[in-house]
Parts: structure tokens; C-alpha cells; sequence
DNA sequence: ACCTCGACTTGACCTGCGTCAATGTGAATA
DNA sequence: TATTCACATTGACGCAGGTCAAGTCGAGGT
């Protein structure tokens, strides 16, 4: 991992403003991680926290960490995309997820890292230092509150991946997709029905269970029957209450 | 909802001792649960967790407590097994966990339940008010901190899950299925080759994303090449080698 | 302009697992 | 002892999605 390293500034701080921001909380990916920890904060302790942190660039397919590597950072993606996969021993990969702008990494606090990240575009990311990190939560008991509401909705959403894996069909699974793709970039860059698709097929289907061919046929089908058009850079929803009801819980 | 409830006499603690105790952490379930929270307590700690909470029992078949219904309380299983599921609109189902004594239950602390829980056999639990619980946790940050870590396991084996749904063979699947569930009672009842399996094949099939049938047809080949014996209330494995050779990470 | 390479699409074929249906089995109830 | 009912097993058959193979397309690189 040889990613560019620049101490945060003062002035550029790496959790409370964004470098573009002209002030707090103004930019869409501020606002975003506003929603996951920051509005937990004290503006003095977003300072704090700043002190603790460095942000890093990646280059697409570069690695962030590797699955069983000692973790000894946490990250905050503010740009770009990552995504998170296990491989089995034959090469088999699962990716367990998707890292947009405003998500944390590593929020596990375990040993060793439990999946492999890396950069799907070119990314950047704050980096905390774990031993830092701990020692900062360990004085701020309502921020570990927040960092253990946030690891249980993970959870509640692996859980819901696990209904798609386990009891959906191809199509239903790429509709849950797209929709549930559609509502996290709506918390970043407001409503919209054009979802960009910074991953490749073939992640969509490590992602989904199926095929790199499947996720094709599927979205080629989808776009003959007007449900979408597929675009240069991902998809443009048309139909999106027959997806909706594709994707139904 | 219609438990046997029974507040928990001083003598009988809830979360230190189990009744047939004949002193701290002496059988088996309380070796379980010291592993999970327990020893992050203190006596006394645990002395007053145990005033909050009440003892219940559960039928074969009884809900515990269902999907998306307020989420009022934690529970801890003492004895018993319980199936944690969701449901989609069409009934198929997926199971997303067991609940073996000493698991808890509602670590999420979400304001729903996001899946249902019904016991599988009798069970007996402690149930805790949420709102107690959650009083009690903010006077204790390293309890809170037990508790992420706990949450960020669950995590991480959700998404080992993952993988399993996502991409795996039914033979592989229950594999590791039966793997697992030797772990687990393991740190019940110490080293075992007999693997008691309290759900049904319906069950094992919605956790596995497979069909009874096919659950049915892999134990017997299993069987059949002498990798397991099948017995009455569960499995005792015959080629622990094979299977683990089978479910490899 | 040409070449390369990785991502994507499309078609033909195959198979692992689902579906459907019949039957066995043991525990509970009468 | 007979009856029921949930659970489990087994076989025959079909299909959703995997596999294999052959293109197409576009972004870099030279």
C-alpha cells in the first residue's frame, strides 16, 4: 500500500469540512458524514479528532488493507469508491460491500482485518490511527455509542444480504441492488435516478452471488423492457416502482 | 406472547449462576455466558444487572418476539435453541442465525426488531427492558464496549455467511454448516464429535438457501460415504478432516 | 493510425439444485 | 391398537443460472 500520505491542516480539517467547503457541514460528502459520527461531535472535538488523522489518495486497484493483515487503522472514504471482499481458497471471491464516500472502514475494532479493500476509482480516505482512535472513544463514551448503533445497522444490512443470496432470484437480487445503490448516493448527491456504477460487473456479481454473463443478461433485459438505461457510467432508472417491487422486502 | 415469567430471586441470578449451579460460573451455560459479557462484570455489577431482569420459558414453536413489532427488550438464552428469521411478502424465508444458550439477542438496540425469533425447543431466557439495559450500559463504558465487540463479531460472521450463500456448493454449505455448529456447542459442553441439531431440515435448508430435499439428499450421500453417522437428534461426525477440508475459508 | 487489453455483451449448451410427488417414520393423542 | 401429523427421505423431471466460447467496444499506449 503506497498511497500519497499529507497530515491534515488546520483549515482543511479531515472530518468536520471537506478541502472544498466553504464552511461546516457544507459539501455532500460532509454532509454525509455528518449523518454516520460527526453529529455526534462537539466542533472542539471534530478539531481533536482531526489532529488524530491523515488522508491518504488511492489510486483505482490499489489496496487499502488485505484480509488477515494485523488492522491498525480506521477509515473514513470521502471520495471515490472501495469495495470489501473475502476470496476463498480457489480464487472464489464474495464482496461483502461497497465503501462510498461518507462510510467508515474498520469500524470492527478487531485484530486482524476480517476483508480485503480496495480502491474500485482513485479514492481518498482519513486515516485514523486504531491505537489513537480507541484511546479518543475510550474518553468519549457517546461516540462509542454511535460507532455500536452504526456497526448494528451493518449488521441488519448484511442480514438483509443474506436474505438476497440465500432466497432471491437473479433479477430480483440486481433490482435490490440498484435500488438500494440509488438510495445511498441519494444521501450524497440528493434524488436522482441516474445511479452510477463506479464497479465492474463482475464485482456486481461477486456482490450479488451471480455470474459477471448473469448481471449482463439481466440488465440487458431489464433495459429492453424500458426498466432502465444503461449508460457509459451506470444506469438511468425509468420504472422505478417495478423495481421497487422486484426488490420488495 | 404468553411466557412463564418468574422475577429472579437473589440466589438465583440471572446472569452469574444458572439454578442447577453449585457456585460461580460452574455449568456449562455459565461458562458460555461468562465468554459473552459476563466476565466484563464485576460480582456486584452482575448482582445489580440481575435485578433488571426476569427469567422466561418458551414452548416448542412460541415467538419470542417478531419483525418489525417495537423492540422493548434484550435477551439472553440460557437453554433451548431459537431460530432467528425474516420473512419476504411471498413467504419464502431466510434464517439468519441461531440463538444457542448463552447468545444474546436484540444487541442491536434498534428501535424495530429486524428479525423475527421463535424457540426451536423449550427454551428458557433472561429478558432485560431495553430501556434498564440501556440505562445501565450508559453508567458502564466498558460494558458498552463489550458489547461493539460482540455486535462487530456477529458482523463478521454474517458476512462469512455471505460467502457461504453467496458462493458456495450445497455440500459445502453444510460442511460448514455442521463445522460451525461443533464450534459452538463445543464451548457448551467441551470437545465432541456428536453434533446436536435441534432445528428442523426446513430450517437448516432456510439457513443454507437450499431446499429441505437438497439438505435431505447431501446428509444421506454424506452418510453414505462415511462422513457422518445421522442419529435421532442430530449428527456425529466421522471424517472432521473431510468436512473441514470442505468448508475451508 | 494501429495495437493491446480489460470490460462488456451475446449465444449455445450443460448441470446443480429446485419442484413435484410418493412414501417412510416416530411421537403424540385417543 | 389405531390415527394423526410433522418431519424426513427418495425418485423423476425441469429450469435458472452457470460454463464455455466468440465477438464488440473504448481507453491507453506507441
Amino acid at each position: 500500500m503506497e498511497a500519497t500520505a499529507s497530515k491534515a491542516l488546520a483549515g482543511s480539517p479531515a472530518l468536520s469540512l471537506c478541502p472544498n467547503s466553504k464552511g461546516p457541514i457544507e459539501c455532500a460528502q460532509c454532509r454525509v458524514r455528518a449523518l454516520s459520527l460527526c453529529d455526534a461531535l462537539e466542533p472542539d472535538e471534530l478539531h481533536e479528532l482531526d489532529r488524530l488523522s491523515q488522508t491518504l489518495s488511492f489510486a483505482a486497484r490499489q489496496t487499502l488493507f488485505e484480509q488477515d493483515q494485523p488492522s491498525d487503522s480506521v477509515y473514513n472514504v470521502t471520495a471515490g469508491a472501495v469495495r470489501l471482499y473475502k476470496l476463498l481458497p480457489d480464487g472464489r471471491r464474495q464482496v461483502v460491500g461497497f465503501a462510498l464516500p461518507g462510510d467508515f472502514l474498520g469500524l470492527a475494532m478487531s485484530e486482524r482485518n476480517v476483508f480485503c479493500a480496495d480502491a474500485i476509482t482513485p479514492t481518498t480516505a482519513c486515516r485514523f490511527s486504531r491505537e489513537a482512535y480507541s484511546d479518543y472513544l475510550d474518553a468519549k463514551p457517546h461516540l462509542l455509542r454511535r460507532l455500536h448503533s452504526m456497526a448494528s445497522h451493518e449488521l441488519s444490512l448484511a442480514q438483509d444480504q443474506m436474505v438476497i443470496l440465500g432466497r432471491r432470484t437473479a433479477e430480483e437480487r440486481i433490482a435490490a441492488f440498484l435500488i438500494g445503490l440509488r438510495n445511498r448516493w441519494m444521501r450524497v448527491n440528493g434524488n436522482q435516478v441516474h445511479v452510477l456504477l463506479p464497479m465492474t460487473r463482475q464485482d456486481i456479481g461477486d456482490f450479488l452471488g451471480l455470474t459477471v454473463e448473469t448481471v449482463s443478461r439481466i440488465m440487458t433485459r431489464l433495459a429492453r423492457e424500458k426498466c432502465i438505461v444503461i449508460v457509459p457510467d451506470g444506469v438511468r432508472l425509468l420504472d422505478v416502482a417495478r423495481l421497487e417491487r422486484l426488490a420488495e422486502v
